[in-house]
DNA sequence: TTTGTTAGTTTCGAGTCGAAACTATCGTCC
DNA sequence: GGACGATAGTTTCGACTCGAAACTAACAAA
């Protein structure tokens, strides 16, 4: 079956970049999911930045993402803070000494891009890509983790002009191409 | 850039990979790096079952792997035997619980297959996917662990006789299916 | 006020992982 | 044939992962 053989496709380029991550971590001195946390933390936004919304993210358990967050916090590459609103809730910030070494990292990364496909291949492969995704994530009810822009949630009241429709808040333009753990795609 | 987003785009669909594959595992009281190697070893052929083969289709060390499989061994999931030809090389076999483990686990993993998707769809993907696996292993120089039927080393001898140009060994028609540790991709 | 829920932390044991030191075997070169 | 170097694996160490379960603290509702 063609499903069988994308699986197995999807897991050997998994492997690969799995590897080139942990590369990169040691680099650092971090451990592979440790940059992954990193990562996330300087994607996501303000609602999604709390130790829960980095476990769904992993698919992991609270416990173990509680303890990469203590080593991360130790070495100093996450910071802390108490929820205003919510006394139970933590607030995770990255320092500016991740935010450095995430952009030289994200530098490197563009060059081992794949060699060989055209520019028109690429688009075409993300649009894959982006649909298995999404079929995966829907058939396994996972959170999707995608950008405000393709939330169903997401409401535009007019040119630049945005709100979530589940907080009722107002989003400033560049918050819309951050990921938020309450996404969801539209209805199809 | 577009490269950077499909970088992103595996990295998501890898860790929905690696959070089933770590469902399964806890399902036989196993380490998902475990399965890994249990399918490795149940695919591959006679020339890529040895330790330090398992090592660089994992991207590990082979101080590692050398655990990894102590752990496997104690749990009656595999078989270390001696090869005749080298006192060195260890070969591995998977045992008939492993096997039997794997088959229930593939026929479950066919249920989980992207939905929304059609027929044709797949093949493309499947096709974009392995053109994308080997644009960056060839730019990672690393082993690419692709089946006989893709190597550059295949000698076609007649209808259904092969042979490896690399060994000079006559191969089954079944073997031709299998994941070697040697292969690697005609020049283009 | 009690009861239940939610967000996180802590503890435990088995295992991962890389690095480095180590053993044993195989080729090669003189 | 013996010395040397390469190769295949194993062992040891320390820091960390991971899940499960017990636990704390803050919130919410009845």
């Amino acid at each position: 079956m063609a499903g069988e053989r994308v699986f197995e496709l999807v897991e050997r380029l998994g492997t690969l970049v799995r590897s080139e991550r942990r590369r990169v971590a040691r680099e650092l001195g971090l451990q592979p999911v440790h940059l992954q946390v990193l990562e996330y933390l300087s994607r996501c936004n303000r609602y999604s930045n709390t130790p829960q919304a980095v476990a769904a993210y992993l698919g992991a358990t609270k416990g173990t993402v509680s303890q990469s967050l203590a080593v991360l916090e130790r070495g100093g590459w996450v910071r802390k803070g108490a929820d205003p609103a919510d006394g139970r809730v933590v607030r995770l910030r990255i320092t500016s000494r991740a935010e450095r070494a995430l952009e030289r990292l994200g530098a490197k990364r563009g060059l081992n891009q794949p060699p060989g496909l055209s520019a028109e291949a690429l688009r075409r492969a993300e649009a894959m890509l982006a649909a298995l995704l999404r079929g995966w994530q829907a058939a396994n009810r996972y959170r999707t983790f995608g950008v405000c822009r393709t939330c169903r949630h997401l409401l535009r009241e007019g040119p630049g002009r945005f709100r979530c429709g589940l907080t009722r808040e107002a989003l400033a333009p560049a918050e819309t191409e951050q990921v938020c753990h309450e996404h969801e795609y539209p209805a199809r």
